[in-house]
RNA sequence: GGCAACGUAGCUCAGCGGCAGAGCGGGCGCUUCAUAAGCGCUAGGUCGCAGGUUCGAAUCCUGCCGUUGCCA
């Protein structure tokens, strides 16, 4: 009976073209987990949009002098661009500044306040009257009263990692304008969170599955106790309490962008669907959700948008698991916008093959610790195992039977090694099924790599290029076999490679989509007359690439601000 | 400062109580259908450091060093 897979992915900040460390994080590890199931005969919905209210695109606005709104739709324009490129396979990538959002997230905040999880608090506001406006902590710099820094910010010190309250600062300051703040007391709303805290500690008892270091960070987060936490903020960018007299005060970012997940599956259900009533499937008691974000976001994912959920009291279905991801470093150091320490999904789609990234990235992925991506090893494992171990087994196979056979599959029966080869294929197909189901996709992918090796073994060992001088019939039945073979590897990685599996779909001589196939290997039929075949892989010169990307590295970085 | 992880072969990473593993790179050989691709053999490691538990520790515990994330 088919699953309802809900698969939420982290929303990006539109304030920046998304780069490496976001596709390996969060959206390509959601996307294999997404074609997969499509292909198993689940039922998913895939969802995620730009977070449109994050504070750095705030930041990146005043710094350009440009509305919040314009670098938002800038950036979400660009994000649109790279998932085409990515194939990453939405069935909606949408926005938090859309009226459907802020409806449901408005929605929210009302239903907390009726049921009293809100109340009000004072609290010290930073607020600049040259500007007649009130300040993020972030906007204010001063003196670190801690290290002697003079560049510490109001919600951190760079230099000496403290996290600060902006009233610490020592001569405060805008970083706007550089006059002095007046803080100012402000009544905001607090969340109830701590209510909660009994709750998800008897929901996450049978979380066993889930991966160590989120169970364990989750478990000791609660363990300290769940705080009560600041629900609304001064700002101008953002969505309105919605409350008489409280119009310029904004819900909080963060608890209204997870809110994304379930106003993103409605939007869909309506615009997409055509049914209103349809994204119930993804959030109703059989509902399995699995949300796909990086190590930074843990707590909101395990925790705090749980709690909402429960909060809400609608039934609505809380995480089936939560599979974080760690970090993708670069070339041995931590990605960085504003040094620009990054590969930019834009650029590399300029330059090189989707699939190749998408390779290449879910081989190294940080599933269970920080991992590294360099530029050699790029293209040593293109050139190697997708070009010459995988690709090759493919052109080998194919020009061959073009050569020998005029392009027509043979009609033939596997020989008994070629039987326990074609078993091989079940299993591997189960195997790796049972990896990506659990988010292991590292050894999903290992699972077909090795089966592209001992498709190569088996074709050394029968050598048809010998025995095609003198026994036809046995070359015929180790094409066939080795045809089960590709058929079987289009299959397994057409989740992680799904460009050219659509490819070799074509030059096995079948129709449709490798997605619409279902999880089996077939092959073409007897005597069907395949295309003269392509490379799937091109292989990378090493020099060539390592010219271009390591003079890219690190230029026109911009020191001024952090991104 | 508190919490949670990570530190394993030249490189990238598995393993997480029972003889230290894979891919790549290095060395040697086989093959020639194939994108100078493929296959086999081989060398290479005080499993961050120091203690402890155990018949037995890369694996469990403690401390330290280094890295990362979250929180204060």
């Amino acid at each position: 009976m088919p699953e309802n897979i809900l698969i939420a992915v982290a929303w990006p900040y539109a304030n920046g073209p998304l780069h490496l460390g976001h596709i390996a994080g969060a959206y390509l590890p959601a996307d294999i987990f997404a074609r997969f199931h499509r292909m198993a005969g689940n039922n998913v919905l895939m969802v995620s949009g730009s977070d449109a209210h994050g504070t750095p695109i705030t930041l990146r606005a005043d710094r350009e002098g440009v509305t919040p709104r314009e670098i938002h739709d800038r950036f979400h324009q660009g994000f649109l661009e790279s998932w085409q490129g990515l194939g990453i396979s939405w069935d909606l990538f949408t926005t938090t500044e859309t009226e459907n959002h802020y409806r449901i997230a408005q929605d929210f905040f009302t239903r907390f306040h009726e049921n009293g999880l809100l109340y009000e608090t004072e609290s010290s506001v930073p607020y600049s009257p040259s500007q007649n406006r009130y300040l993020p902590d972030r906007y204010i710099v001063g003196t670190c009263p801690h290290c002697d820094s003079d560049s510490a910010r109001g919600d951190q010190c760079d230099s000496c990692g403290r996290t600060l309250d902006p009233r610490e600062l020592v001569n405060p300051r805008s970083s706007i304008d550089g006059s002095a703040p007046e803080f100012r007391s402000r009544t905001h709303f607090m969340m109830r969170f701590s209510r909660f805290e009994d709750h998800l500690k008897e929901w996450l008892r049978d979380k066993t599955h889930w991966r160590p270091q989120v169970l364990n960070f989750t478990n000791g987060f609660l363990a300290q106790g769940l705080k009560d936490r600041a629900y609304t903020r001064d700002l101008e960018w953002g969505i309105p309490v919605p409350l008489d007299g409280w119009e310029d005060r904004r819900i909080y970012v963060w608890f209204e962008a997870v809110i994304g997940y379930l106003s993103a599956s409605v939007q869909w259900a309506r615009e997409v669907k055509g049914d209103p009533e349809a994204w119930r499937a993804w959030w109703g008691a059989d509902a399995r959700p699995y949300y796909f974000i990086g190590k930074d976001n843990i707590t909101f994912h395990t925790i705090i948008w749980p709690a909402m959920l429960m909060a809400y009291g609608e039934g609505l279905a809380l995480p089936e698991d939560v599979p974080a991801n760690e970090f993708l470093n670069l070339e041995g150091y931590q990605l960085s916008t504003s040094r620009n320490w990054a590969v930019w999904a834009p650029e590399y789609l300029a330059n090189y093959d989707a699939d190749a990234l998408r390779y290449v990235l879910s081989a190294t992925m940080p599933e269970t610790s920080d991992s590294e991506f360099t530029w050699p090893d790029y293209v040593r494992r293109v050139n190697t195992e997708l070009v010459g171990t995988y690709g090759n087994l493919v052109h080998r196979t194919l020009t061959f039977l073009q050569r020998f056979f005029d392009g027509v599959v043979p009609d033939a029966e596997p020989d008994a090694a070629g039987a326990r080869l074609t078993a091989r294929v079940a299993e591997a197909l189960e195997e790796a099924a049972a990896h990506i189901a659990a988010c292991r996709f590292r050894a999903g992918l290992g699972v077909a790599m090795i089966l592209a090796q001992d498709g190569n073994r088996y074709l050394d060992d029968r050598a048809p290029w010998r025995t095609i001088r003198e026994d036809r019939d046995e070359t015929a039945r180790t094409l066939v076999t080795i045809l089960g073979v590709i058929a079987g590897l289009k299959t397994l990685l057409a989740p992680y490679l799904p460009f050219s599996s659509q490819r070799l779909q074509t030059m096995l001589g079948l129709s449709g989509s490798a997605q619409d196939g279902g999880w089996t290997a077939t092959t073409p039929a007897a005597g069907t007359r395949l295309p003269q075949p392509e490379a799937l892989f091109a292989k990378l010169d090493e020099e060539q690439v390592l010219a271009r990307e390591m003079a890219n590295l690190g230029v026109g970085a911009d020191n001024e601000t952090r991104a």
